[in-house]
DNA sequence: GTCTATAGTTAGATAGAC
DNA sequence: GTCTATCTAACTATAGAC
C-alpha cells in the first residue's frame, strides 16, 4: 500500500531526474499519478517541498544501503576498515555499481544531482561529498589499511583510489542511459577490478 | 570585435551551463549581453536558435581542436595511429583534460550535454559519441596500435582503453566546479598516466 | 482528499516607433 | 538594430464546492 505521497515522491523523482526540477511542471508529477494538480496542494505545500521529499527519500534509502554495505557516507562515523579484504573492496565495487544504476531512487536522484549541481550549491555540495571526494577519501582510507596489513603493495593511497573509483564512476554514466545492458557493464568492472587487485594485493585474488 | 549575435551566443552559452536550457530565460540572456529581451529577435528567430547557435560554436571549436591535436572525433577520418608513442597519449590526456575543462566554449558546452542529455535523444547521442564511447573507441585504437607495435605489453585494448581514459573523466568532473585548482588536478592527472605507462609500456616513459 | 474555476505571475514572442 | 508596449500561453498556487 502506497500513499498518495509516496506517489506523488516517487512520480517527481522520475520526473526531476529525466527533466531537471524547473522543466518539470506540477501538471506533469499530477498526471503520472492521476489525479488533478491543484489536489497536490493538500499533500505539499508548494513544489519545493515535494523536491525536499525527493532529498529525503533518498538520504532515507542511502544511508540505509550504505549502512548495509558498509560504504562511503561522510555524514556517520567510520565503519572498520580493519575488516577490508581484497575480496570485499571486489564487493563494494560492484555494490556501489549496483545500486546507483538499479536502485530507482539512487539512480533518479543522482541523475538529479548531476544535473542541478551547477546551480545550486547545496547540491552541489551533495554530490561533491557522495560520488566525488567523499568516495575518493573512503576508498582512499581502504587502501592505506590494506597497504599496512600488508595486504596490498605499498602504493600512494590518493592515486590507487582515484584508479579504482574512476573506472565505477565512468562506466556508471556509460551505462546509466543503457539499462538493458547492465550485464556487460557488470562484467567490464569486474574484470577491471579483478587487473586492479591483481597488481596492487599481495595475495591473489 | 564581437558581433551582438556573438556576445549573445556566448552569454547563452554560460547560462544553458549553468541551468538548464529550459530555466533560462531570454531576458537574462538579454541582460547579460546589455540589452531588452525582444532585441534578440533581430538576430535569432527563437530561444531554439539561440542553442543551435551555441551548439554550432561548440562542434566548429571541438573539430578545431581535435584536428589540432589528434584527438578522438567519430565524425571524422581516423588520424594517423602510426606515429602513438608513449609520450603522445601523454599529451593527449593532458590536453583533453585542460581543453574540457579551461576552454570557454568545450567546458560549458560539456556542461549542457551533462543536464541535457537525460531528456534529449540528440544530445544525448552526442555526449556518449564524445565522452563514453567515442572516446573509449577511439584510445581502444591507439593501444591496439600500441600493443601491435610492441611499444605496449600485450593487453585487451578495451580494458587498457578504460583504465586509461576513466581518470580522465573522473578528474574533469571533479575540478570543473573548481577552475582554481586545476594545476592540482593535472598534477593527479599526470601521475596516474606516468604510473599507467610504467606499467603497461615496455620502454620506460 | 478530490475536483473545477480562477487568481496572479511570468515566460516567449510580436508590433511598431525611433 | 534598439527600444516600449503588448499579446498569448503556460505555470504555480489558492478558493471553495463536493
Amino acid at each position: 500500500m502506497e500513499s498518495t505521497k509516496e506517489r506523488i515522491t516517487y512520480a517527481a523523482l522520475q520526473l526531476f531526474a529525466e527533466k531537471g526540477y524547473q522543466t518539470v511542471t506540477v501538471k506533469e508529477i499530477a498526471d503520472k499519478v492521476n489525479i488533478k494538480a491543484p489536489s497536490l496542494y493538500k499533500h505539499f505545500k508548494n513544489k519545493q517541498e515535494i523536491f525536499t521529499s525527493c532529498k529525503d527519500l533518498f538520504y532515507h534509502r542511502m544511508h540505509e544501503v550504505h549502512d548495509q554495505l558498509h560504504m562511503p557516507d561522510s555524514t556517520r562515523p567510520a565503519f572498520a576498515y580493519q575488516s577490508a579484504t581484497t575480496q570485499k573492496i571486489i564487493e563494494i565495487a560492484e555494490n556501489l555499481f549496483e545500486f546507483y544504476l538499479t536502485d530507482e531512487v539512487a539512480a533518479n536522484f543522482r541523475k538529479i544531482l548531476l544535473i542541478e549541481r551547477y546551480h545550486n550549491k547545496e547540491l552541489n555540495q551533495m554530490y561533491e561529498e557522495i560520488f566525488i571526494d567523499g568516495a575518493i577519501d573512503y576508498e582512499e582510507k581502504v587502501f592505506a589499511e590494506l597497504v599496512e596489513q600488508g595486504a596490498f603493495k605499498k602504493t600512494e593511497p590518493h592515486l590507487l583510489a582515484i584508479k579504482f573509483y574512476a573506472p565505477i564512476y565512468f562506466l556508471i554514466q556509460k551505462y546509466e542511459q543503457r539499462t538493458e545492458s547492465i550485464e556487460e557493464g557488470k562484467e567490464a568492472l569486474k574484470q577491471v577490478i579483478i587487473e586492479f587487485c591483481q597488481l596492487y594485493s599481495n595475495k591473489e585474488g
